[in-house]
DNA sequence: CTCGATGCAAAAGATTTGCACCCGA
DNA sequence: TCGGGTGCAAATCTTTTGCATCGAG
């Protein structure tokens, strides 16, 4: 894989923000409109592939996040779009029920919705 | 809510297949072209909101299902699309989380993703 | 030098919306 | 009758793709 300068500023920003991204955020933060659209959804692709960064679809929205080779999961807040990291429960589980269909589990998402703390008023 | 001949087809559609269903799959099996795509869209809403069907999205598709006041996981193979149902571990650990972070959890989302035991072979 | 990467514009897929007309309660 | 529901077309949002050009190895 080259290592172009579009593709070293779209791993800084990975690097700047601990949190899920997606290409228009990623688009945002750069100093106005330095990469192209297209090419930020094909680096996050080839960076997929390559396993350097991971998935998340969120109301039809992809975001990613630099793979530290854990999986993620998130408790998302419906009114301002917080995202909590929460662990994960389910290995034990998946297991159980790959061998039970004879599946072959590649991997899972698990997302809680809901309101956070200061969005419970609002939205009641 | 009104309940108007279109409504009426989408629930029968619904009642007779067990699947989740797309509001493009919801409009294939009518006979041709019976509804506007947009009535789908409005339709499922209108159900989604009146919590008659529940829904699932998945790669940038939203699916529903007649809302039996349970809620519903997948197994879904990346090669044929093939969803397995399978039950729910996750109440006890959405409740310890909601507490930890005094969130208000209304629902989550949880699918494996794999290979089903047809597919395996193809996939490697 | 070569082939993969990029920019741009256009297309694709799912979903939403404006608006005039229709029909169920 | 009257306000919500529908059909149609156009718009929106996210993502993908074709193609000519660029530049990293």
């Amino acid at each position: 894989m080259r290592m172009t300068k579009q593709r070293i500023q779209i791993l800084d920003i990975f690097k700047s923000y601990a949190k899920p991204l997606s290409a228009e955020m990623i688009m945002e933060k750069l100093p106005d409109d330095a990469l192209n659209l297209s090419t930020i959804y094909r680096t996050l692709e080839t960076f997929y592939d390559e396993e350097l960064i991971s998935k998340s679809t969120i109301e039809h929205t992809n975001y990613y996040y630099l793979n530290d080779h854990k999986h993620h999961h998130y408790m998302i807040c419906l009114s301002c779009h917080k995202m909590i990291e929460i662990d994960c429960h389910l290995h034990e589980f998946e297991e159980q029920v790959a061998k039970a269909h004879q599946f072959k589990v590649t991997h899972h998402d698990m997302t809680l919705y809901g309101y956070c703390h200061e969005c419970q008023p609002k939205a009641s």
